[in-house]
RNA sequence: GGAUAGGUGGGUGAGUGGCUUAAACCAGCAGUUUGCUAAACUGCGGUAUGGAUUGUUCUGUACCGGGGGUUCGAAUCCCCCCCUAUCCGCCA
């Protein structure tokens, strides 16, 4: 949520930022909100001198009873209170709806993107900032020939137990998705982040917290009954283990890595890149987080970054790093990088990593704050990345790694499998 | 799922309608005393938000799990909801 503060201050920038991103009617919506924040204000600047008014007059009651003081003045008092509470229902009433209109229009509006984001309204026009050079390499078979071959991942069990989307990992494909989980969190924790195993079922408030509501509520799954969401990322759960809380500066950066299982529904969005591994409804993730100082927030962009690219490096995988565009930003970040590996049989490269500063977009709504010199709350900024997401990593390590004799296992994931070589 | 007990500030915890401006203690911060540490003493507290003034500060309002209600007046009485603990049941 974009901070109200920020838009009554700095409102052209803050329109000129939301047009970037294509918003619709930024001014108009801008304005709209503006004025509803002066009107609120001023009823919420009546009211209050309505109850202190109120207020007074009850202790004049009180003192008087204890005084045993004259009868016919109290009850001139009181049906002065009586008339004054009944002038007050209006303004409640005003002040409630401009309380929750402002609330939600301000919800209902994205994260302003950074001045460093390239221009663009579409996935092409994002900026490749570095690439390994193409392989000419060929005759490669696509992972779900060789999952298929090897008995490694079953997508018609999925099917047959849950539906599309849900695959049964087998034998050494199970065992391979575990050494990476575990090569993943211990990398993790080597740079520094303190692991974490969240829930993997959150609740409404979560959810809104860190804006996966209401934007998105048709891409998650939802258990009715007890009004709980299955989380699409284990950001989710991490990051809200900071709401509502006031940090010590001395505390900062706070970084965890946590595995989750990611559940998304991904409506509408089934189309070309759906095949084997690609796309799925069910899939692991390792997760990053970061909490920090708004003066460090993009250094520690950075840092993550380099600290995913040195996770597909050791793994040996042909890489990109792709930073977004305006029109290709998610709906909560101010930057995004993408870090996509190459797919040799596909020919295709697959997003493996988003690592994304969200600035005080979540903090504001999870009221995350440090108390600067001043003393002053002041609203913190979180950071998250993948580091990894599995399948589309073990698709890009079968195609790559098969050869006639077998799949090769990486050197650095061989002390987790405990093979060398998939026959 | 059933029963019981609960939910008060950073923590513990008192408070059955107005002498409560939420006591007291602990922790914290600032100051005084002391050669240092420690201790003692004095003072200050949170969060959100409005207004006035900006060197700063002054002031109002709300917040005792959440939402309604009764009343001139609610932490306190009534209703609904949420959550937690313990025991029973079920269970990896």
């Amino acid at each position: 949520m974009i901070d109200l503060y920020r838009i009554r201050t700095d409102t052209k920038a803050v329109i000129d930022g939301l047009y970037k991103r294509g918003v619709p009617h930024a001014a108009a919506r801008i304005e709209a909100i503006c004025k509803l924040d002066i009107e609120k204000r001023s009823t919420q600047s009546q009211l209050y001198n309505l109850a202190a008014t109120l207020n007074r007059l009850n202790k004049e009651i009180g003192d008087a009873l204890r005084l045993q003081g004259e009868t016919a003045l109290l009850e001139a008092k009181k049906s002065e209170i009586t008339r004054l509470k009944e002038s007050g229902k209006a303004l409640t009433q005003k002040f409630k709806e401009h309380t929750s209109a402002l609330l939600e229009q301000l919800y209902a509006l994205p994260n302003l993107p950074h001045a460093s984001v390239p221009m663009g309204s579409h996935a092409d026009d994002n900026l490749i900032m570095y690439a390994t050079p193409p392989s000419t390499k060929s005759g490669h078979l696509a992972h779900w020939d060789l999952v298929k071959n090897y008995d490694l991942v079953d997508f018609e069990l999925g099917n047959k137990i849950t539906g599309a989307g849900f695959p049964v990992y087998k034998g050494k494909g199970a065992k391979l998705q575990r050494a990476l989980i575990n090569f993943f969190l211990d990398q993790a924790s080597k740079a520094g982040y303190i692991e974490m195993q969240p829930p993997i079922l959150v609740n409404e408030t979560s959810a809104y917290a860190t804006g996966q509501l209401p934007d998105k509520e048709g891409q998650m799954y939802q258990i009715p009954l007890e009004k709980l969401y299955l989380i699409p990322t284990a950001e989710v759960s991490i990051t809200n283990i900071y709401r509502d809380t006031i940090l010590a500066e001395t505390a900062l950066p706070i970084k965890h890595v946590g595995y989750t299982p990611c559940f998304r529904r991904e409506a509408g969005s089934w189309g070309a890149d759906v095949r084997g591994l690609n796309r799925l409804h069910q899939f692991d993730k390792v997760e990053l987080v970061q909490i920090c100082h708004p003066d460090h927030s993009y250094a520690n962009l950075e840092e993550m970054l380099t600290y995913v690219q040195g996770l597909v490096e050791q793994l040996a995988l042909p890489y990109r790093i792709v930073k977004l565009c305006h029109g290709d930003l998610g709906f909560c970040a101010a930057m995004t990088y993408d870090i996509e590996v190459h797919a040799i049989a596909q020919n295709k490269w697959l997003e493996v990593s988003s690592i994304s500063n969200f600035e005080t977009f979540q903090s504001n709504r999870l009221a995350l704050r440090y108390k600067d010199k001043n003393k002053k709350s002041c609203l913190l900024h979180t950071l998250n990345g993948s580091g990894l997401a599995l399948p589309r990593i073990l698709a890009a390590l079968l195609e790559w790694n098969q050869t006639p004799e077998g799949i090769h296992i990486p050197k650095v994931l061989q002390p987790y499998t405990g093979f060398t070589i998939i026959h």
